[in-house]
DNA sequence: GTAGGGATAATCT
DNA sequence: GATTATCCCTACG
């Protein structure tokens, strides 16, 4: 994986394995879909700089970062780059890989293609929790992991979606021909 | 299968 | 007080 940046990050997540882990059940996917953020960003949340939500986006690689959207929705984020420099991607969407079945019962519908194929619905499909918002990804005891899976793929870099600043740069990544992508 | 709009509340100004 | 890194239901055909 290559930390170095977010665009970097977003790329090289693509592939991996998001495994939540807990109550010895396991769920996850591969990371099929993604966007970057960062402070020279007007979409981000840290282009503002530290804030009381934002925080967990100036801390080391590997941070979780959580934000509650529309008073509804949450979404999953990884932090890049070197402390205080406010870096994170957004996890997009996956392909569901374990506990399928379980999936659907979270999710409330019984197609695959619609369980986690958008940022919301992946923090429901892996049955996430706000409380390991701000903890780090490699740490041992997180629920949350990372693990090679795909095999290397084309990438399509594109526009990112939902946002309303900065809308040109090229910061949405996903896998080329992936059906569990959110958007084409 | 797709376009449009409503839900709903934390966050920041 | 406005905005928001979204999703789902309804209507249409």
């Amino acid at each position: 994986m290559d930390f170095k940046d977010s665009s970097s990050l977003a790329k090289s997540l693509l592939g991996m394995e998001l495994i939540n882990e807990f109550n010895s059940k396991t769920l996850s996917g591969y990371i099929v879909e993604t966007e970057s953020y960062d402070m020279t960003d007007s979409a981000s949340h840290s282009y503002i700089g530290l804030t009381k939500r934002n925080w967990p986006m100036f801390e080391k690689a590997g941070t979780i970062y959580i934000y509650q959207i529309y008073g509804l929705y949450y979404c999953l984020n990884i932090v890049s780059g070197t402390k205080h420099s406010g870096q994170a991607v957004l996890i997009r969407a996956i392909q569901p890989v374990q506990g399928l079945e379980w999936m659907k019962i979270l999710r409330g519908t019984n197609d695959v293609l619609k369980l986690a194929n958008g940022p919301a619905k992946v923090f429901s499909a892996l049955n996430l929790d706000t409380s390991i918002n701000g903890q780090n990804i490699f740490e041992i005891n997180c629920p949350l992991s990372l693990k090679p899976g795909l095999a290397l793929q084309e990438i399509i870099a594109d526009k990112r979606v939902g946002i309303s600043k900065n809308t040109n740069e090229l910061r949405r990544f996903y896998i080329k021909d992936n059906i569990f992508v959110s958007k084409k």
